[in-house]
DNA sequence: CATGAATGAGAGTTCATTCAT
DNA sequence: GATGAATGAACTCTCATTCAT
């Protein structure tokens, strides 16, 4: 019964989706899901211990679709830029429906978590602090942090500010700073866009003078 | 013994303050603050409802304490420019002990308050909807909205950028957006600080990088 | 597991039968309840909301049980009036094991929140006022309201009473105003019953006074 | 200060009387008392330790000025009779602003103590019950006890039944078991008309029967 | 006398989690 | 595998009652 098990984990998937757009991730509950999904309480347990887990597979899923496609379809540095800050700006303007809220609440859920098993530390004998040291910390070795992820579209797009420069089109003093500034900026105008609402205009706005920014005048 | 109150209200607020900086907005509880403060159940009440209360209360004086001190040192629109990217620069490391993320947390809170209400609404009659529209609505129109603030921030700077441009220091084609790039990226470096962590040097670069860019070359 | 359910329910409602009796409705908290039955906290909750709904129940039980016995065991009018008298006296002697209790604190428990509601509509603007009208009152056409069973008992009352006139036995000038005072004075002696208390010999003798008062005389 | 003590009991007896008026008695809270008299909560404490003893106050000065009246205007039996059934019409009538609700609920509460208490007792050693004998059963002998006002009420009225016969204008078989179901003819009234409602019409209409009922006819 | 801040007991309610079927 | 009944911990909130001022 594997495949009808993997069938009915990625509906659980698809509707908890559904259920932190709507509600975030800390106010979640498993009850929630459940009466999302129409299973048992008992069945979303048989897949998923708790909704940690199961935000992080749908993640995980979220990442694995939403890849790779602006790749290929450009042929010069310029226009891949133009099609990133494209896809950018589907983003913020989807933000109602886009995993923005609950990824930024699972942040600041794990900042928490990190802050209290801190300070338990602390407060913990050094002699039990140096005992634990071998187990807990290899926990989660298995992919990208955030920050690595981060980091990887600063210089993929570094790269193609500078690619835009040798192409001939595009001026900019420090390619790796500028890089930052339009992701910063992106991550400024989704958060924005979350919390006190941007009109369709003012995004546009803003990504149109990232861009026509980085072109030489003449 | 309004006395008496007064300064036992603003001791919860401090506490509250602690709280909601060490767990964020949703998921700090009555009990929370309540052992944090380490009075009784019955005590807290008799001062706030709830934590949202106590939370807008917690902003409202930070507010009130943090306003107007870099205005008044500056002479020239390029120093208080200057000053007001140090002030930000200091915000966002301090981001360990500001307000951000319960901030954020509350903006969430109240964006999900808003969408189930809407559901609701659109499950109820229409002829209710209409009803109701006078009244509610009009409940706090006391202080500034974030969009609000926000836009004024704006405003501010551009109208520094623009003076910078007539004494002669800056440079800009479009004050306007500037001024929202560098909000825009004020936001993406808090939220990323509380998020992915950013050192230091990161967040100097960036700003400076931001500063610079708008000086005339020579 | 819908039968084993039933059954908890089924258990649940003559717990809590007992627990109206001793106690009346207006004490009775769904602690006192979990107490009786030796169950959760939690597992109330499954079964019913609040002690309301679940004295509903109780008392749908008890007019589902009580129901049509001695309809069917008399032949003529005086016979049944009889029985009927009989009924009422074991009803008003057995109070210490009745709902009449509960039940009437209910209904000032029911009087007050309709107070309350009148007086929260006053202080509302009349335009909302007119607007709810076709929703919230349609709640519970389900069943009798106590004023239709009060009514129906006189009518049965009163044609009991003319038969009887027709099979010549009893003589009576208004049998509606006397049927009323019959079901007055029945209502008299519960209510005197629980709160003054009778003793057997009073009770009997006030019902026979009302029984053979009818009868006419030789 | 003895004089100013004293009208500020009265104020509070006044003031609570509206309340239990309003909401009964068993769901009167001191708070509510001290919200309605607008004083503090430690002044209330300082005249009445409960709502009980309130209560049996508010009931106290209600009897006291509630006597007496009708007894000297009236010259024969009949019209002190006819007297009577018009001030229980006006008091049945009355009800929305009467203490005929917390009466009642104040005699459940009292039915339930000694219930509680019996059950106690039943529970303990009976060496303990021995023991207790002489203390508490003299706690109350201060004024009638509500059988005896009932008891009282009903001899009245059959005195007033048997004088109307003398005086050649009534006719009764029983005059004892008349007054008594007039007695309870009027509590079911009283408690119909606060639990099922009751049309002016409806109770005038039962009265006069009650009335017309023990005159001869001619 | 009077005040009202403070306490703590207790009721209500919701869920994560388990487990017999 | 799947179900959903059951449990108990954790929170919210309200008052009776006390007590320093």
């Amino acid at each position: 019964m594997g495949d009808k098990s993997i069938r009915k984990k990625q509906y659980i998937i698809e509707k908890a989706r559904e259920v932190f757009i709507e509600k975030g991730f800390l106010t979640v509950t498993m009850k929630d899901i459940v009466e999302a999904c129409e299973i048992s309480r008992g069945g979303l347990y048989l897949y998923f211990p708790d909704t940690e887990t199961l935000f992080l597979e749908v993640l995980r899923k979220e990442r694995e679709e939403g890849n790779s496609e602006e790749l290929e379809k450009a042929d010069t540095a310029v226009e891949m830029l133009s099609l990133f800050l494209r896809e950018q700006k589907k983003e913020v303007l989807q933000n109602e429906k886009s995993l923005i809220v609950p990824l930024y609440e699972y942040y600041f859920y794990l900042r928490q978590k990190q802050h209290a098993a801190a300070k338990e530390q602390t407060q913990a004998q050094a002699i039990a602090a140096a005992d634990r040291e071998g187990k807990e910390p290899a926990a989660k070795p298995e992919e990208l942090t955030e920050k690595e992820r981060f980091e990887m579209s600063v210089k993929v797009l570094e790269k193609l500010i500078i690619g835009g420069m040798r192409e001939g089109y595009l001026a900019c003093d420090d390619p790796g700073e500028e890089a930052k500034n339009i992701m910063f900026a992106m991550e400024g105008l989704k958060i924005c866009a979350v919390t006190i609402g941007l009109s369709e205009e003012e995004v546009t706005g803003q990504i149109n003078y990232l861009y026509s920014h980085l072109f030489i005048r003449d």
